[in-house]
DNA sequence: AGCACGCCGACT
DNA sequence: GTCGGCGTGCTC
């Protein structure tokens, strides 16, 4: 009797162990689904191992030993090397086993019938492009590295420097070995557009995983994979789990960008995921983007990442104009469009081009802003903006839970004219429609966007010329190209300052770069407006000056002294439930047990936990989201293990009310 | 997570 | 008398 060791997808951090039965009809393989009874329901998990005697530290009662009821698939999902994966992620991420390996393998019962996509032709052969000495130089180096350990290549470069070429080129040498690769894109960034010029060059030696494949296609594209049918797969975050036999290369394009993290259980990076599988394969991992994270920016300087640069724009166009304008010198009250932003508009409209309107992100909160000078007050503790509590009339910091009372003027200047801001992209477009009675206007943003594809509509209308004016926030702001494009303006570019996050200077910076990067791609009187109040913020300031380097080490000097990533490691605990009180007494409860459990580890190994700050609990900046009242819990050290082992006594041995539920995020990206 | 069992209130 | 509330406990 041989002994299959399974993982189901119960939030049990435990597998379970069947007896195989002889008169199966497809052959017990590791990798394979198997259908089960489980209690007194049916489940289909994983067979991670088979053992031919039943383990001796079995750990349950033999008599409890049921035979698994099938073999679901012909051939395995999962490869030895992704079962390993998944077995790091579920303790790395401290995340069930079951739930990992349930999140990787696609649910399809069978394969679809149609496939997922259609290749009219085969590829061409590569007409003749002609690399830059830069690319050329970047592409050599990544391809023949003969150092014989896997590296981390970072392709730095702004727009239109030919970072895409790069990847292709690199992809097409590590195909000619016979290798696979991963080719990771975010969300956004998977257009139509990029799938074409991605099949364009590979044909159908492509397999692209995206959200709207259903289950079955899924499955299909999953075992063109494994079958070394497709030999590159093209996908947005969770494509890093792809099957690729003999994998040689994973590429991260735009690789500072939020949706490489998951954001719901298992709570992984994807770049953390593929630099896992990248150093276990031996293989090199290449990122690219023209605003690194300030994470990678730091693995750059300290040498961790070989940084390839490109510096030359191919298409001729040049930078654009970037345009501050510094709103604490005007009255817009009731307004949030200058005059000077006005007439550019008006003159782009009147030359039939285009333009579009950012508002970096949907206002949502209300933080304390001195109308006079600017002036924002900040948590002394955590150097994060304090938001208003209306209900208790305090400022609070939502890392550790001070608070103050409001000042009645300004800290800074004396002025008295304080007060609360923050306004949406609702306001905006009556306001803009008011103003431009003529022009044809489309709003982007979730809110206004209802069916699923709506967002790739609206945004190739645009690009056709049925619009004047597009208004969005930030999801209109990734790797698109509009030739007609000749004005960006960004309405507030310090929205993103007021976020209680410390990543929230990055993201400005970020945002302000790529979108003038976007603008006079074509044109080069291309121009951008940064309209702020905080002009001399060193995120705006050194976006719209384009001093790069300026901004990185400053950005990182701060991350250093206030010990945030990448000079420590967090572990973000938020505790959700419909029930106010219960969340928050499930937060503080915890908060004990993890002093608890940090005291007696102390007692260990005082050394390694010397540093462990626990912060909070206190009420999550969105205090209540869908329903769900929600208060969280941060933990900080220098060692990222020392976190997981105390969280996960927490999460594995303490049973908390049934009706509040607890995330666990280690390496949080946001914490809001 | 599900789905059982189990012990107390208002219903044909 | 029973239908049903959700508290506790188990699942190879």
């Amino acid at each position: 009797m041989k002994y299959a060791q399974i993982a189901l997808n119960v939030p049990l951090n435990q597998t379970f162990t069947y007896s195989i039965p002889a008169d199966l009809k497809i052959l017990p393989e590791v990798g394979k689904r198997a259908e089960v009874k489980f209690g007194n329901r049916k489940l289909n998990g994983i067979v991670l191992d088979i053992f031919d005697n039943l383990p001796k530290d079995l750990g349950f009662d033999e008599s409890k030993l049921r035979p698994l009821t099938k073999i679901v698939d012909e051939k395995p999902l999962l490869t030895p090397e992704l079962i390993t994966l998944s077995k790091w992620m579920s303790s790395y991420y401290l995340c069930p086993i079951g739930e990992i390996v349930n999140s990787i393998i696609p649910s399809g019962k069978r394969e679809s019938t149609n496939a997922a996509f259609s290749f009219i032709e085969e590829f061409p052969e590569n007409k003749n492009i002609t690399l830059s000495d830069e690319q050329t130089k970047a592409i050599d180096s990544i391809t023949l590295d003969n150092s014989g350990k896997n590296k981390f290549h970072y392709l730095y470069g702004s727009t239109g420097t030919g970072k895409t070429e790069v990847f292709l080129t690199v992809a097409e040498r590590i195909l000619k070995k016979g290798k696979g690769i991963i080719y990771l894109v975010p969300e956004i960034g998977l257009t139509p557009q990029v799938i074409e010029a991605v099949t364009m060059r590979f044909g159908s030696t492509v397999a692209v995983l995206h959200s709207g494949l259903t289950p079955s296609q899924k499955l299909s594209e999953w075992n063109r994979i494994l079958s070394r049918e497709a030999r590159i797969v093209i996908g947005a975050r969770s494509a890093v789990f792809a099957p690729v036999p003999d994998l040689g290369l994973i590429i991260i394009d735009e690789e500072h960008d939020g949706s490489y993290k998951s954001n719901n259980s298992p709570r992984y990076h994807a770049r953390q995921v593929a630099m896992y599988r990248c150093t276990k394969l031996q293989i090199p991992l290449l990122m690219g983007s023209a605003t690194p994270s300030v994470e990678s920016w730091n693995s750059i300087s300290n040498g961790q990442f070989e940084c390839h640069k490109l510096t030359k724009r191919l298409a001729g166009g040049q930078a654009p104009l970037i345009k501050t304008i510094d709103l604490t010198q005007l009255n817009l009250t009731g307004r949030c469009i200058s005059e000077e932003l006005e007439n550019a508009i008006q003159k782009t409209i009147d030359e039939k081009k285009q333009a579009i309107l950012f508002l970096n992100r949907r206002g949502f909160n209300h933080f304390f802003r001195c109308q006079y000078c600017g002036f924002e007050l900040k948590c002394k503790n955590c150097s994060v903006p304090l938001t208003y509590h209306k209900t208790l009339n305090r400022l609070k910091c939502h890392y550790c839970g001070w608070s103050i009372e409001p000042p009645t003027s300004c800290p800074q200047c004396g002025s008295y004219d304080v007060g609360y801001s923050g306004f949406g992209t609702e306001f905006i477009e009556s306001e803009v429609s008011a103003k431009f009675p003529n022009a044809r206007i489309c709003r982007v943003d979730t809110d206004s966007l209802t069916k699923k594809g709506e967002l790739e509509e609206k945004l190739s209308a645009f690009k056709k010329g049925e619009y004047d004016i597009m208004l969005g926030t930030q999801m209109i702001a990734k790797g698109l190209n509009f030739p007609n494009l000749k004005l960006v303006g960004i309405i507030l570019a310090d929205t993103g300052l007021h976020l209680p996050d410390f990543r929230a200077a990055e993201k400005t910076f970020a945002l302000i770069t790529q979108v003038a990067g976007r603008a006079g791609r074509y044109f080069p009187d291309g121009v951008v407006y940064v309209q702020t109040y905080n002009p001399k913020a060193e995120s705006i300031y050194y976006a719209c000056h384009s001093k790069v380097n300026e901004f990185y080490s400053s950005e990182i000097s701060s991350r250093k002294l206030l010990e945030f990533p990448p000079f420590s490691r967090l572990v973000r605990l938020v505790f959700r439930s419909p029930n106010l009180n219960d969340a928050k007494a499930t937060a503080k409860n915890a908060k004990q047990i993890l002093k608890e459990t940090l005291t007696e580890y102390k007692k260990k190994f005082s050394k390694e936990a010397e540093d462990v700050e626990i912060m909070g609990e206190s009420e999550c900046p969105l205090q209540k989201v869908s329903a769900n009242y929600r208060y969280q819990i941060i933990l900080k050290s220098k060692n990222i293990n020392i976190l997981q082992t105390i969280v996960s006594h927490l999460v594995y041995d303490y049973t908390h009310p049934q009706n509040v539920y607890i995330e666990v995020d280690i390496d949080p990206q946001n914490l809001l």
